[in-house]
DNA sequence: TATGAATGAGAATTCATTCAT
DNA sequence: GATGAATGAATTCTCATTCAT
């Protein structure tokens, strides 16, 4: 990676640091330039402004967000679900961080039309798969008759988003959040 | 109500609008004040400080949630499910508003201990509240035997709070996503 | 005058003299501020932007022009003239801050359409005047007959514009100067 | 033309065309780098600063001054001083950007005594030679034998330096004055 | 010669808060 | 209760200049 590059790398992840700690409201170029052990100046030597730099971050992270949906068609849908909560459930009490960053994004999304449309391809993609993996479960029998594959993928997202704002969850709640939604499923 | 009481009622809802809008990122005091048409120096007088107008929005948001959780234990666990999803989801159609700022009140709980513990107490009442209520609907043989209780009503309340930062929601959705649970609940 | 009013009219005067000393170029509105004998951010509070301030001192300027073209019609044309050149080399000499500013405003006119036209109305009206009164003298036999009242409106306009920019010039120079327009236009 | 002398000159024409365009208000060296199209170190390898540059462009402008008197003392004044007024309004309608610059400079000279200095002794010789034309045509009765040549000059010096702040100027206006000088002076 | 990266010293502007009236 | 004016402490951003390569 050029010097550069290297650089701005550095610079987006003490940024989503300092948004993990302060939220976007107390987030501060000083801040972040502080983290990185950098002078301002050269910050925005890099990140021209502090919009700029949210930017990054947002393409930092949705940039993460990738891979998330795993594209093997032909999978046991019981277990690619299963799989799915516990990746996900695992990401998030390893890296707590980059889901506070990402729930900062979703409620500035409300107000910032660009990120909003970001985000949404980003949800779509996500509900268009679990979708699909509910429909292939319904048609293997594995999953109930009358479960309403769209209407699932809603609530499973709606709970792992959930998950930061859930101020009383736990692991060990999550998990069995996680085992009710494969009972709530099964034929 | 005395005229003061009613100063900073206003100030309070006129506060709560601009963090519907802004978020509290975009807070300021003077555009709360210009929204209640009043002098910058006139809401200093009322609220002290802009943290003192922020406390008065969570006292206005939180004690808008009381009353939610209805108290009646011996009725029909499956209606009070069904009644109670038809609530939130109603009240998320008719004020948007209030669930954005409730949004910015959760993300901000993980940086401000106090918010914190007042937010905590109502996850822990509601969730104690739909416990019970799965756990009257098992023992009356309408839901699910193998139904965890306190799973399933983190996936409920999990639900309910994504509704926000789900973007590609719609009132059928939701709606879909509520009989969806009633479905996977049901015995 | 009320309070603010006259607080921004010390303002405008304070940014007049900066500006005469250090040029639109070296202008600093914390000097301003300072010059005023108060915090910038109160100069801010009258003056949102420095645009807004520079705007209030051309104002000042082109202001303090009106009513330099005396509208008498019938006067002896050779008198006006003369005290009309009397009239600017005095104030010249008395206050040459103004004509600092007034030359650095020309300047910036060339960069600054708004500024351009507000300028311009001024030149065409003093341009006017002027071939007015050559016009009046050469039909009372005053002045030259080959007498070309816009051209000779353009030499004295320019004459006097270009006091501040002829570094050698001196009061006796330009006295010599005006009575030399004087003889010039004699018929 | 060495090629570091050839890189400077580039350097400075571009500084003279940004101060045409942005007057030394809004000059930056990186715009002048940019103009050139190099790094702005590279700009700071050949001109170690600002004041550097601004003086090179200062030696660019008073270099071009030079010549322009014509030094045939034996010539028809009457003549000398016509050619010289059309040599000057034809180089301002062909480069009016010199023309900008050299006003902008003028205006530092007021706070800028080195280039007061320089400036000052163009002015002076401009005169004196001006002031030379006028004496050998009144001399010869070419001029009005009450022509003050000193005055004279200055109103032709104050003509031509005005012509850039007659905002109402056009070429046929600056023709029709020149004319009238020639009418003005004559015996 | 040339350049990408870095920086110190400002620059304008913002904002919560205060105070005299 | 209400307000215009004032202010200290940031905050983002700019700019000439430097330095290692």
């Amino acid at each position: 990676m050029a010097a550069g590059e290297q650089r701005r790398t550095e610079i987006v992840a003490a940024a989503q640091q300092a948004i993990a700690r302060q939220g976007f409201e107390g987030l501060r170029v000083r801040d972040v330039a502080a983290l990185v052990g950098i002078n301002i100046a050269t910050l925005h030597y890099h990140f021209p402004t502090k919009e700029a730099l949210v930017t990054g971050v947002v393409q930092g992270i949705v940039g993460a967000l990738d891979g998330v949906l795993p594209s093997g068609p032909e999978r046991d849908p019981a277990t690619v679900l299963a799989e799915h909560l516990t990746h996900i459930l695992t990401r998030f009490e390893a890296d707590r961080d980059e889901f506070v960053v990402l729930n900062e994004l979703y409620a500035r999304a409300g107000r910032d039309p660009e990120l909003h449309v970001t985000l949404l391809a980003n949800d779509v993609a996500w509900a268009d798969w679990l979708r699909a993996v509910f429909e292939a479960g319904r048609a293997r029998e594995q999953f109930r008759a009358d479960l309403d594959p769209d209407a699932a993928a809603a609530l499973v997202i709606g709970f792992l988003k959930s998950l930061l704002v859930q101020l009383d969850m736990t692991p060990q709640r999550s998990r069995a959040a996680a085992d009710e939604i494969l009972r709530a499923v099964k034929a």
